[in-house]
DNA sequence: TGCAACATCTTTTAAGGTTGCCATTTGGCA
DNA sequence: TGCCAAATGGCAACCTTAAAAGATGTTGCA
């Protein structure tokens, strides 16, 4: 493979004066110029990115570490990740943490190793020593730490207000809630918070569904959710924690034949492509996973330029009215 | 963030030494290990990727192309493909083309200038020239190239065969099949000339539902199935290219109230698992998306070591039945 | 005992592709 | 002639590893 001294040789320049041509540095004549176009084309000349970053000590590379690659809610992120990023002239180097420490652990070390511009961290559960020490920026989305890293997350409290509110102004007077993960503790928890809030106010009892993250990560609440609905037969509403959950739960209240919304109605999270999907289609509480993709690169970029960085960006969520309410 | 110069200087050694420590290779006695270990420790030392690769001309990395990364298809793809690779050390920069051709081709570029170890490509539509002169693996999923590339797919025209069977012996006699891609050809094309051979033999009319890249790239086909569905009353059958096609057709038969699977039965493709979430759900044909993917991490593998490696390698569908039919 | 042959462990040296800095050359203009 | 801008060249540095060479210690045999 050419290398840049190839190109210099090939068109009769040293490797600096080409180095300049190709970063546009410093004054190059049109000539020159052409001169290396040509050699560049002509030698099929790639520039390496490793001798680049080597030299550079960065790399225009995001470490992404997400718990899930296939869970609707995760796919949608990395594909609005991937899209702002590029527009930065940043790549992805993807990680998927399996919602293991271990695996989240060594992919922050690689990510250090490879250099990359920052990491970009999602629902993780990394012990926080492995930050100690660490130079590059951290992001993290919807988990919030307490060694200075910047936070992007999504008004979770008020999801749970809202999905609270609706279920009560429905009927509902035996409310379910699903999917809180017993053995981590994170910013959606809150939606507990805000959905618990609501429903002593107003004086209505739930029962609390907390799950493990094996279930989180195989996307497998069936089993549970149909011994837990079939032991609660009063149970008229429910709040899952995301839309797969609520999809899930369709199909258990199907098998157990309780018709949705007629007898229960069910409110999901996220409001991923799955939601129109189901019949009938998910209520859920819509999370601006694009507008939160966005705002995490570009904080990155922002803190990459040296950029002081605000602490925590919570951005808000709305309920959209389906047919499961 | 600390070098191998630094662990050598702390561990009282010299740079190969330490470099020694770290790849495990040749003579290292035990004390000088522990030596090395110690002031990695105390240094908090990762080894450079970018010094290293630019060394070794190589990396650990492979660079994953895809056209769509939210797809559920591709979501799958992608999580699988993450795994298999981490199992072989090898880490995944994902590069999404959004079925774009400008972008495949960057990205190409872009994976040539990091050294990686090899291409994964996933159906997608970048001209032959950017191959030219590369001197690393590609490996094409579901898109079979004339220039010497391995390819993974899986058997799309059995697949195509199995899905008129089943729609015919259901009793339909009005067919759709909905979801090639008029402007480019792959391999899923096969699915309906095996769809097609059976509907003629069997003298069943069907039409067919040529659809564009960019539906694929925003799965949104329900205009597209809305017209054409109310246009055509007599269709009792459908084929539709993915499951998100599939659920697609559900919710505009729901909308037009064609009863599914009574009028009009469904078979969908993939069997990924929004599959399983829709009501009813959905026949489809089973894509070995696992194996598949496996597969095309170890040939990756393996042509990297320099084996040679079959040409073409086609894995078994079957057909899962649901309820759509 | 003396020393060659070998095993074990470490250092020295060089290389890999790129960029930033400083030096040099050329031509134009006051 | 002196000065400046424009254009290009020379060289070190980034961090790691491979290969060769050097330095010890150990064994075997005359």
């Amino acid at each position: 493979m050419a290398t840049l001294k190839d190109v210099a040789k090939e068109a009769g320049l040293t490797t600096s004066t080409v180095s300049r041509v190709l970063n546009n540095r410093g004054y190059i004549s049109n000539n020159t110029r052409k001169k290396v176009g040509e050699a560049i084309k002509k030698l099929n000349y790639h520039p390496n990115e490793a001798a680049r970053s080597l030299r550079m000590k960065s790399t225009n590379t995001i470490g992404l570490i997400v718990p899930h690659v296939s869970h609707p809610y995760f796919a949608e992120m990395i594909s609005n990740m991937e899209a702002f990023a590029y527009e930065n002239g940043y790549k992805i180097l993807l990680c998927n943490s399996q919602c293991t420490h271990e695996k989240e652990e060594e992919y922050i070390r690689m990510c250090l190793s490879y250099k990359v511009a920052g990491i970009i961290l999602c629902s993780g559960s990394a012990a926080l020593e492995v930050f100690d020490g660490i130079d590059i920026p951290v992001i993290t989305m919807e988990r919030f730490l307490d060694n200075g890293t910047a936070s992007v997350e999504c008004d979770n409290r008020q999801g749970g207000v809202l999905a609270a509110e609706k279920l009560i102004a429905c009927g509902c007077r035996h409310l379910l809630h699903v999917g809180r993960i017993g053995t981590l503790s994170m910013p959606a928890d809150m939606r507990t918070e805000g959905f618990k809030d609501v429903c002593d106010k107003k004086k209505v009892p739930f029962i609390e569904l907390i799950t493990e993250d094996t279930l989180y990560c195989n996307m497998e609440y069936s089993e549970l959710l149909e011994s837990t609905l079939s032991a609660h037969p009063e149970i008229d509403g429910v709040f899952a924690n995301s839309d797969v959950i609520a999809a899930q739960t369709l199909q258990v209240c199907r098998k157990l034949n309780i018709s949705v919304p007629e007898k229960v109605k069910i409110i999901g999270f996220d409001d991923v492509n799955i939601a129109t999907l189901t019949t009938p289609q998910l209520t859920t509480i819509h999370q601006p996973v694009k507008e939160m993709s966005k705002m995490a690169v570009n904080m990155l970029h922002d803190a990459v330029a040296g950029k002081l960085l605000v602490r925590r960006t919570v951005l808000p969520v709305n309920l959209i009215e389906r047919e499961t309410t």
